[in-house]
DNA sequence: TCATTTGGTAACAGAGTGTAACCGCCCGGC
DNA sequence: GCCGGGCGGTTACACTCTGTTACCAAATGA
């Protein structure tokens, strides 16, 4: 069993990842560079993560919803957040100790001071990775009967059945289930689902609903679920409730 | 949808406000200003706003009586506001905060510093809800007998049918039920609900008017929900109700 | 009363959206 | 390597929505 820490840095700068995880990989950590939250996420949903690098601005949402989102989740609120931020005014500080992280360091900053940052969080919350178990926790979420099990990339159906969805459906539904009840403009789901930006008359979100639509809705020809805000983008409107572990 | 956020200054020093306009305006942003209460409450009217920069001293009702009064008005209960104070206690931040404020600044500040928290604040309310905890109030308002739903923005005649409508017809009726029982001008509910300002011979919300009162009246011919106030606008006679979270 | 202003809405055109069809690309099996 | 199937993007076309124009009716005022 691999026991050194693994570290999950959050950072859309391409430069910045590699550099840190370069530094930190050979001062003996495990180093994943992910450049966004639903990275991040999918990140979490498959690994053992022991600290979280977490950039305040990011592409999509940003560092402190994604900090407070990790501590409302069962799975990650104890992991440690070290919060990375451009600003460095004191009041970002606050606010992001706030939000839960549980250090803070500003931009531009030397990888020396944040490799003592990251040893000082981790002695402090003294998190020896215990064996065993991390592919126990599993989160599911679930909307108007359905559940979509996060671990499993899984989702049924109000009456029980798999569903099958492609890797970019799967995808798609996340990022709508992570943000429900929210005008998501065609841009932000690009950057949720595919972690890109759009083309001009890039189509290629309208066919994925399309085809998400039509294994989810009870009619898609008048759908409920995910809704068409013209002008503006697409509406997931069911309430999500966490689940909990998987059943 | 890409409307620029709109935000209220309000402060009585003129320096500060166009000074603060000016900087937010580059930074795009589109950005009122007024000097009091007074003209805070006429701009909420008329007016979408998305946020609100507040300062505590004002002639005539100050700050934080004033944010008290948005929280306690249904309308502007959940638009965040932002303090400013040329006293930079502790104290007055807690108070600030506990009077409904979303943010707090001392004066002096950095433009960019507002700025930085303008942009948090934004991205602190847009961010999605939690799973689990109890939905924002105000997602149903009836009138009527008629339920609108913001979070699935669907409407529902009093005999309980969904009725369909567009965008833009939605986004109409929000504005009048937002704004219920006092006549809105055409430039006012273009702005409401398009977020944009009139052009010269615009016609364009007579027409959404029209095509809304097909759909909502019992007699088009003889509108009793939406008036047309000759040489003034448009007028949403119901009462509206806070109609709580959905069935 | 008649002229003018104001508002209602039909008709049209342009933009936004849904989706079928098509076409590379990737990947696994042979 | 070759083939086949699934996936996802691109394109094309139909349809809907919305702003504009135009024309008529109602209200207003001389």
């Amino acid at each position: 069993m691999d026991r050194t820490p693994h570290l999950l840095v959050v950072d859309d700068d391409r430069e910045i990842r590699s550099l840190v995880a370069q530094f930190l990989t050979k001062h003996g950590f495990r180093v994943t560079g992910v450049r966004d939250g639903a990275e991040m996420m999918r990140t979490l949903d498959g690994a053992r993560v022991d600290l979280i690098v977490l950039d305040l601005m990011l592409p999509g949402e940003d560092g402190l919803s994604l900090c407070r989102r990790l501590r409302a989740t069962p799975q990650t609120a104890q992991t440690p957040v070290i919060m990375l931020t451009a600003m460095g005014e004191e009041t970002d500080r606050i606010v992001g100790l706030e939000m839960g992280a549980d250090d803070y360091l500003a931009k531009p900053f030397s990888p020396r001071e944040l490799l003592a940052r990251i040893k000082a969080v981790l002695r402090r919350v003294s998190a020896p990775p215990v064996a065993g178990a991390p592919a126990a926790a599993g989160t599911v979420l679930r909307f108007e009967g359905w559940s979509l099990d996060l671990t499993k990339r899984e989702l049924r159906s109000p009456d029980g059945v798999l569903v099958q969805l492609s890797a970019g459906e799967y995808d798609l539904l996340v990022a709508f289930v992570e943000h429900p009840q929210r005008v998501l403009t065609r841009d932000q789901l690009l950057d949720l689902a595919r972690g890109r930006s759009a083309v001009p008359f890039d189509r290629s979100i309208d066919v994925q609903v399309s085809r998400l639509r039509r294994k989810i809705e009870p009619d898609p020809a008048d759908p409920t679920l995910i809704k068409t805000v013209r002008g503006g983008g697409y509406l997931f409107t069911p309430t999500v409730s966490n689940g909990g572990v998987a059943p």
